[in-house]
DNA sequence: ACATCAAGGGAAACCGTTTCCCCGCGCAAT
DNA sequence: ATTGCGCGGGGAAACGGTTTCCCTTGATGT
């Protein structure tokens, strides 16, 4: 015989024949089906609630086909944005009765569509965060996975909604604020060369080029770490821009730490921006201006739009493209005379 | 009829009736059974990659009696400790094939039981992190949810495999470390009153003053925030110790930057040290001694306990302690002359 | 050539629940 | 008094697999 081995769990047969009833008749009881003499109804809950029962949630999602829970895929759980994310995802999924899986790719690449695919059995609909796939794979991708949500990717294949930061909207209002103080030579210290939210900084900051033509912005090969900020000082320092855009709030960290070695002042000698702001950007020393992405609204807009699509079971959503909120602090000042 | 109204998926039927065999084969096949023949799995396997079968879970979990996914029940996935450790349990779990389900309880006691319960009926096993319910309530829930492991709490009414990070002893090595470097004033800055860690914290203090009865120490009303820790500057400056013992990292970072607005100089004036060794720890100015505690072994540890219990179905675990290790850094010197 | 045996695959039971179908019963209407 | 009807509840199918049981088939040994 199939199945359990030992340890025998309370079943619906068991509140069934302890009521005298069909587990028919329990399955309607627990599920407030109304068509149920108030007498028998009473006792069925007696009898389930003697025995503890609690309906097998397995035999449930079989039987019903779907399962009260959705997948997430990450690519990395230790990154401080996907952990938002599904933070904000879970509790307002679990106020709508769901529970959330996870799958964390590790960056890699190839297992990507497997993990999606495998929780998409799993589950009545997945989450992909910022998959690192290629384009022509994720349109061949989404559609097997229908209730779906894209963050920070888009795809025409299927009507997907999309939830994307706009870190190209973002750089260039950072960029004009330095310009605004005064700053007329910028210099942007990149993020990973892979990165897709470093290209779409870098087309932010190339339609800003635009608008501003008499304002001269070189770029300097950086990284998203703290050591990679701090061992970029030299440049920096040495590169004669007095407005310095930072790929992210750490790798500013090690630069202003950096500089602050060097004898050089923030923002007395050197305007510096980070992005995200992240927790401990507001305790640095200056206080970082930085530009905020609303992460934890992002997880629970994502659970919006999975549980339209789950309840209307095709929805048509567009993509939400969510401008960072730009933080003035202490790091940004007007330029030395 | 119940369940799937509309869209056709492919079940193990199709793939029974292309490769013109029963489903038993398909499903002895599917599962490495090597008593079919080798024409006919070939032919099954064929049919099957043809019509891009997978095996439907839920099904399978059904018939199995099995999930293959673990349930991790938190108070609060915004902690950083949490998130390490899910982290860490989520990659150890993958790599046996297993995923796992997130439930928060978003620091409601109550919450607690149902979740853990819930989950427990939905997966194979749960763990619990650090529940924050009363010891009674986790004596009685504990056996109702048996593949179980605990961390940060211990239950005696079941074998049950414990994690548990002894901060007590953490902060008696970094007092002990102040004290070698000369101090003979000390004082700690509480965390939270109903924080669990903050009373082992305490209690470790307490086995401290017993074994260093000419050393003093006291007590100073703190906070697990950067703000209480920044407030907190005037009555640390003035307390006349001179080896400051801080609930956390952040909580010192707020003194630390608190201090440094008074012209208090970090180690010259006054040592400092912090717990949990956060990421930026090391990147303060300056850098901070701290107590690192190993969180995402926690996970790793937390998987492996959990997969001996679910493979022998019954397994005696002891309770695992784990001493932080204290990391020095430039935030403690010898005491001033 | 016949008996015995091993292997392999099909039929059916089973996992635990929901829902469809239909029957029996009570009540009102003719 | 019989029929029509509504309603409540029981039986069975369905969900999508896995596994046990048993029968068939082909091979081998005497």
């Amino acid at each position: 015989m199939p199945g359990r081995r030992n340890t025998r769990r309370v079943g619906i047969a068991d509140v069934a024949s302890m009521a005298g009833v069909s587990h028919a008749t329990v399955s309607r009881v627990m599920n407030g089906n109304t068509t149920v003499d108030a007498n028998i109804a009473a006792r069925v809950r007696a009898a389930a609630s003697e025995l503890k029962y609690k309906p097998n949630p397995v035999g449930r999602s079989l039987a019903l086909g779907k399962t009260d829970t959705i997948g997430i895929v990450v690519p990395d759980l230790s990154n401080p944005t996907f952990q938002a994310i599904l933070r904000g995802l879970s509790i307002a999924a679990a106020r709508d009765g769901y529970r959330v899986l996870i799958a964390d790719s590790s960056e890699v690449r190839s297992e990507e569509a497997i993990l999606a695919g495998e929780a998409r059995r799993r589950c009545d609909g997945v989450v992909l965060c910022a998959p690192r796939m290629s384009d022509e794979e994720l349109e061949e991708l989404a559609p097997t996975l229908h209730p779906l949500v894209l963050i920070n990717r888009t795809t025409e294949s299927v009507p997907t909604p999309s939830l994307v930061v706009d870190y190209g909207q973002g750089i260039q209002e950072l960029a004009a604020h330095l310009v605004q103080l005064g700053h007329r030579k910028l210099a942007y210290l990149t993020g990973p060369d892979r990165s897709a939210s470093n290209v779409q900084r870098l087309r932010g900051l190339e339609k800003f080029k635009a608008e501003y033509p008499d304002i001269e912005l070189q770029y300097l090969p950086g990284g998203n770490t703290y050591d990679a900020g701090f061992e970029s000082s030299d440049a920096v320092a040495s590169c004669g821009a007095t407005g310095i855009l930072v790929f992210n709030d750490v790798a500013a960290m090690g630069l202003l730490s950096g500089l602050s070695e060097r004898g050089i002042r923030v923002p007395e000698d050197l305007s510096l921006t980070g992005f995200d702001d992240m927790p401990f950007a507001r305790y640095t020393m200056p206080p970082l201006t930085t530009a905020a992405v609303p992460i934890s609204d992002l997880g629970d807009l994502a659970w919006r739009h999975m549980r339209e699509q789950i309840q209307t079971n095709d929805a048509v959503s567009p993509t939400n493209y969510f401008p960072p909120r730009i933080e003035l602090r202490g790091s940004t000042g007007p330029v030395k005379a």
